[in-house]
DNA sequence: TTTGATGATTCCTG
DNA sequence: CAGGAATCATCAAA
């Protein structure tokens, strides 16, 4: 990992020993202190040879310096100083809010089911997409289950990324305590400068989490499109409907104009929406007057239709009024003889 | 594969 | 904003 050799050799940089942490006035205010100057320079002196020294001859001094009586003293007098003047420096800006662009992302994913629990959003937000698509229920259906398989193959794929980052991370973490533990043996690391490596780590990995927390959006919203998107799913009305939405054509030829309450009428007898409906006879009107010949065969089957229909109905009332098309301007009528031709 | 049918969309007009 | 007209995209039969 690239991240992890360079956030090594910025942690040696932080935590290491250099001149500038052994600056003059730490020496003095060990001897302002009380304590020998002259341990504390042997001490010092000591320390700074190790850098060219063998490694095993460093690692000798190294375990003769950890059992100096002078070390603990030493150690949390140096990491004061770090703490007042290095990290000090760096700590200004740690305190981070939550990011704001990372709590859009989450919400999304939230809502669109991709996160949070396994079943919720996501078949809200297909059954939401389905009825937007409209088609006929087992259409819906149909495209529900794709839909939520689709979801849910970018949702596994989520939470495997997720689980590995966050793996990666932790496995990080744990390694990079450990090393700052072991070099806190050498050199001075105080408990809050760990915390502060680990919340760098952690930001690190964040950011990380947030590219892939953007890419799953994308995706969704990528599906979610193509889902929307009707014209590359259109579904026929089924039989029925058509018929349904034909016979009112017919039955008011002189006027195809369903008023809001009609199209409402409509739409829940055909079981689609009322835009639909609209459509639909935007639709059937420009294309009957383009080209009303060819459609003389169906006009007159449903002129027939609705008189038969209307003919029951009145026999069934004993009424003998009120015609089955009440054709009069508007839109031109077929004529057609009883054998059924113009 | 081709072609007509058809539902949806877009742009324009009154 | 509803409707007309043109067009697109897909379906389904030949």
């Amino acid at each position: 990992m690239d991240d992890q050799t360079r956030m090594m050799t910025g942690l040696t940089g932080l935590g290491g020993l250099q001149q500038a942490d052994v600056d003059p006035d730490s020496v003095r205010k060990q001897q302002s202190l009380g304590q020998p100057q002259q341990d504390i320079g042997d001490i010092l002196q000591q320390i700074m040879a190790i850098t060219d020294e063998s490694l095993d001859e460093a690692q000798a001094r190294k375990h003769a310096l950890n059992c100096h009586r002078m070390k603990p003293a030493l150690f949390s007098v140096l990491c004061e100083i770090k703490e007042k003047t290095v990290l000090s420096i760096r700590g200004v800006q740690e305190e981070d809010p939550p990011d704001p662009q990372i709590m859009r992302l989450d919400n999304m994913l939230l809502a669109e089911g991709v996160s949070g629990p396994e079943k919720g959003g996501g078949s809200a937000a297909a059954a939401a997409a389905a009825a937007a698509a409209g088609g006929s229920p087992t259409d819906s259906s149909i495209e529900h289950s794709d839909y939520r398989a689709k979801l849910a193959q970018i949702r596994q794929i989520y939470h495997s990324e997720l689980e590995k980052y966050e793996q990666a991370c932790s496995e990080f973490t744990n390694h990079v305590m450990n090393l700052l533990r072991e070099q806190s043996r050498t050199r001075p690391i105080s408990p809050k400068e760990i915390e502060r490596m680990v919340a760098i780590i952690h930001r690190k990995f964040s950011s990380i989490q947030m590219q892939l927390k953007q890419s799953t959006c994308e995706a969704v919203m990528i599906l979610r499109s193509r889902f929307l998107d009707a014209r590359r799913k259109r579904r026929n009305f089924n039989k029925q409907a058509t018929e349904v939405l034909n016979e009112y054509f017919y039955s008011h030829l002189s006027n195809p104009y369903p008023s809001e309450e009609a199209k409402e009428e409509l739409a829940k007898k055909c079981g689609i929406t009322v835009s639909q409906v609209s459509n639909w006879f935007g639709n059937k009107r420009i294309r009957y007057k383009k080209n009303i010949g060819k459609f003389q065969e169906e006009a007159n089957l449903y002129a027939v239709k609705t008189a038969v229909d209307a003919a029951n109905v009145s026999a069934q009332a004993s009424q003998a009024n009120s015609p089955a098309t009440p054709n009069s301007g508007g839109y031109p009528a077929p004529c057609y003889t009883p054998d059924g031709r113009l």
